[in-house]
RNA sequence: GGGCAUGUGGCGAAAUUGGUAGACGCACACGCUUCAGGUGCGUGCGGAGCAAUCCAUGAGAGUUCGAGUCUCUCCAUGCCCACCA
């Protein structure tokens, strides 16, 4: 008996289906279109692990069953190669980053290849190909003319090592993601990107993606961070500004007894020579500037800011005058910069309210602590009544007391709390009944909201203001390895792009790409490059010089293998109708708020000015669960533990490595690699291999529970394929495959095994397909399906394979075993006819022995009789 | 602090969506083969008990003839966000 040697079997497909172009996108529009798409890869030094190839061996699962189901499939593959890894390698290795890119690619392709996935090659894409990123330069430029990318002198975040600025999006718990430095705030031109215009459709249409997650729909929510209330005017008294905030809880506006301001607010400069403590405030914004982000934001430092002495703003609800305060526990980038205090409502108002009080001297300054919401919230939940261990109705207050009869005083307790709250010596930000405020008084939080609003808009005193916490997006990084910034500073037309005709704008060849260290960019020491001509007027002008940020590229990425080689437009449209959306997306949970937004958004401004056909680029994603390594811990360099591919499909196979990756557990779900499961994966294989080896031994047809059992692993593949059930693929195929080796099976039924099988393990199946099997084309080749996507059974005679249908009549059992419990406890399970009626079934039932002794001395009050399952008897 | 997941044998996990809990695989044990450096085959394998049977799906309650599955409370773990007014 021959051995399946994997090495060899593997060679010779892979070139064969080379040769055969298996796996060409087909055009042949009259077929239907199926598109799935794995995130491209940042090709990185280290090569890919096995944790790597699970998204893309499930695609390219789904892409293979479509693919024999007649479909055209487009499944391609490509590379995100601008990027800070890459620039920085080359800074220490003396490298340029495009040749440690162009080597880094050829491992990874070369590793992807061995794994033998459906990628067609002809359609790869990289995004530092300038054939490329002309197109991202051109949506810049569109962009621009729309006045979504505009400059911004704005403080952004900056990381001192990598020496440029980054997007909010970039940090990973207030450091900078790629190299850990704390990072700081520098005011510095800046593109940005206005993609908060965007903010409300991004939101909005995650309900037309029923195919999304729903965890990675929260998170956009989550992060797009939707809030309604009212933004509100504080007249300063004597001056003409005026200050703006924004709150959630309009509805507390009496209760506001001072402001505060961001340290950076503007408004503060203008009022240097009015404050009478100029020099202190001046010194706390100065150290405001010096935190990093992550002093900053740290909870638990205390509440800090600066009163500035003389400047009083009026509460346009009762005209009172309130003092204004700088604080940095105000964010400079949310809302206005600037909020109204409620130190009886809200916590971080309450804090600071207190610290500044129990500092000052002057014991007449004080800032008061108004209560405006009577917590009839709390004093509910005291009388609410629910039920103790003994199921008795009682008071809450009164169960406090009984579960700790130490404190006898709980119920007194409680009723202190209320009064402290209404006294608001303690803060209390739940809903209630408004008190102490005119008008609203009596109303409910939701009540008083709505009156509020009303009334500052009929006084002109404020507006109802929907806010997001979804920030602009920095576009610009002072590094060389992006894709330069398609504009020019004229000195008489002011900013202009480069005209369409121009584009690209090539990336320079350069000497040094080290950070210039100043804040420019590296290109900004390359005059020759720098210095242009205005595309307006003709005269000098200099060129942008900062780049984009990486995910600029991976923004409309999936556009590009629609159609790789368009150089007159960014896709063609009818193409792109034809192939749009992205039918199965497939990636990592990390990308679920940068990468996955910032495509939304790209293509929702592609839609706007008619480039592309559809709102929404990717109708279904799922994210993939990590493979850690053997330990539990991540697949690092760091810890060692690193596996890599290459050396499991040397050892096992990729066969044996592509079925134990799916058999792990549920697909989304991370899980540890255990070498031992592989064996275990490359095993089945074995058995198969053996099988199929004894094929022509068995001859005749298959019996009746092979049949059934085959058309029910039939049936079960398909389904749990397009709903990424691989794991319970596996074990199907596995039952099936132990019952053949016990039974026997027909040639002609052992075929359509293999075709369910040819997903997961390509090269074993179509060794056997055509080399034991004897069939001429591919077991991977189809016809166009029927109508409405179902499922084409092999045409006879044609040696085009297919996909086997399971037949509904087979897949019905004659007997079942009927479940009888007694009392819901199981007594006996009986072979009966699959259509017993209920009678017949209360009959055989009761005529067991088993049954009887259980339902002896017994009334039987009750009988549950579920068709085809069980019968349940209820006895007393 | 907020949001989202998850919790079932020694381990990875199944469970037709409210109907036999532990399929399938790994590990382990025993036996038979094999000149065995991840070999092949067979048997067993949640716990207790000689057995009939009983107990078991993080803990506790509830709904139901019947709950791993639904509801509530709590606990633990993981991920994401976090001074967002």
């Amino acid at each position: 008996m021959d051995k399946f040697n994997h090495l060899e079997i593997e060679k010779k497909w892979h070139k064969i289906w080379g040769e055969e172009n298996l796996y060409r996108t087909g055009e042949d529009k009259s077929k239907p279109k199926y598109y799935v798409l794995d995130m491209f890869p940042y090709p990185s030094g280290a090569g890919l692990h096995v944790g790597h190839p699970k998204g893309y061996i499930a695609t390219d699962i789904l892409a293979r069953m479509k693919m024999m189901q007649g479909y055209n499939v487009l499944h391609p593959m490509g590379w995100d190669a601008f990027g800070l890894p890459a620039e920085n390698f080359a800074l220490k290795n003396k490298v340029h980053p495009r040749v440690a890119t162009e080597k880094n690619i050829a491992t990874f392709k070369n590793q992807l290849e061995k794994i033998g996935l459906t990628y067609d090659w002809e359609r790869e894409i990289n995004t530092t190909d300038p054939e490329y990123y002309k197109w991202t330069q051109w949506a810049f430029i569109k962009m621009w003319e729309k006045g979504l990318a505009y400059e911004s002198t704005e403080p952004i975040i900056w990381c001192p090592t990598c020496q440029t600025g980054l997007a909010m999006e970039d940090l990973e718990n207030g450091k900078c993601e790629r190299c850990e430095s704390e990072v700081v705030r520098k005011p510095m031109r800046q593109w940005v990107i206005k993609i908060t215009a965007y903010a409300e459709r991004l939101l909005a249409d995650l309900d037309k993606l029923p195919g999304w997650e729903d965890s990675i729909k929260e998170m956009q929510r989550n992060w797009i961070g939707k809030s309604e209330g009212a933004e509100i005017r504080f007249k300063i008294r004597d001056k003409k500004e005026v200050i703006t905030v924004f709150t959630t809880r309009p509805d507390t506006l009496f209760g506001c007894t001072y402001v505060v301001l961001a340290p950076e607010n503007p408004l503060i400069g203008n009022w240097k020579l009015e404050i009478g403590n100029w020099s202190e405030v001046e010194k706390y914004i100065n150290e405001a500037k010096k935190k990093t982000d992550l002093q900053r934001t740290d909870l638990n430092k205390d509440k800090s800011g600066v009163r500035l002495e003389g400047i009083m703003a009026i509460n346009p609800a009762n005209n009172e005058e309130v003092p204004v305060f700088i604080a940095d526990y105000v964010l400079p980038n949310y809302g206005t910069g600037a909020i109204m205090a409620v130190p009886a409502h809200d916590e971080r108002d309450f804090e600071f309210a207190k610290k500044y009080n129990e500092k000052l001297q002057i014991t007449n300054d004080k800032l008061k602590i108004k209560s405006v919401i009577d917590p009839v919230e709390l004093e509910n939940l005291a009388q609410y009544k629910i039920k103790d261990n003994e199921g008795r109705e009682k008071l809450i207050s009164e169960l406090v007391v009984s579960y700790y009869p130490e404190k006898e005083n709980i119920k007194d307790g409680i009723k202190q709390l209320l009064n402290k709250v209404k006294n608001g010596e303690i803060v209390h930000i739940g809903d209630g009944i408004l008190i102490n405020s005119d008008f609203l008084n009596g109303l409910s939080t939701a009540e008083a909201k709505k009156k509020m609003i009303e009334w500052l808009e009929k006084e002109g005193k404020g507006k109802r203001k929907i806010n997001y916490k979804l920030n602009d997006w920095v576009f610009s990084r002072q590094r060389y390895w992006g894709e330069p910034i398609p504009m020019v500073h004229c000195p008489v037309c002011g900013t202009v792009p480069v005209a369409e005709k121009d584009l690209p704008v090539r990336l320079p060849e350069v000497e040094h790409y080290e950070p210039s260290g100043t804040g420019e960019s590296p290109l900004a020491n390359i005059s020759d490059w720098v210095n242009t001509t205005c595309p307006v007027c003709g005269g000098p002008a200099k060129r942008e010089t900062n780049t984009m940020p990486q995910w600029a590229g991976s923004s409309w990425y999936y556009l590009r293998y629609i159609d790789p080689k368009n150089s007159h437009a960014l896709v063609d449209k009818d193409k792109e109708k034809y192939w749009s959306p992205v039918d199965f997306y497939v990636g990592g949970a990390e990308h679920a708020t940068r990468h996955l937004i910032y495509a939304r958004f790209w293509h929702k401004f592609l839609f706007d000015i008619g480039a592309v056909n559809y709102e929404e680029p990717f109708a279904k994603f799922t994210h993939v669960g990590l493979i850690m390594a053997e330990d539990g811990r991540k697949m690092s360099k760091r810890w060692g533990n690193v596996i890599n591919p290459d050396d499991i499909i040397e050892k096992f196979g990729a066969d044996a490595m592509r079925v134990y990756e799916m058999f792990m557990g549920p697909f989304t779900q991370s899980c540890a690699w255990n070498t031992n499961g592989l064996v275990g994966a490359r095993k089945f294989l074995d058995r198969i291999w053996t099988i199929s080896g004894n094929m022509n031994q068995v001859t005749g047809s298959s019996n009746k529970e092979i049949l059934s059992l085959l058309h029910k692993t039939i049936k079960k593949v398909s389904e749990d394929i397009a709903d990424f059930k691989f794991n319970t693929c596996v074990s199907a195929m596995m039952i099936l495959s132990n019952a053949i080796e016990e039974r026997g099976i027909s040639q002609d039924d052992f075929a359509k095994f293999i075709q369910i099988l040819a997903p997961f393990a390509p090269h074993l199946a179509e060794e056997i397909w055509r080399e034991k099997l004897g069939n001429k084309k591919s077991i991977f080749s189809s016809n166009p399906p029927r109508p409405r996507g179902a499922v084409t059974p092999p045409e006879e005679g044609t040696n085009i394979s297919g996909w086997p249908k399971f037949d509904p009549e087979l897949i019905k059992d004659e007997t079942i075993n009927l479940i009888v419990q007694v009392n819901g406890k199981l007594r006996a399970t009986i072979s009966v006819p699959a259509d017993i009626s209920e009678a017949d079934a209360k009959k055989l039932a009761q005529e067991n022995e088993n049954v009887k002794k259980w339902l002896e001395g017994k009334e039987i009050a009750k009988i549950i009789f579920v068709p085809g399952k069980l019968l349940n008897i209820v006895a007393e």
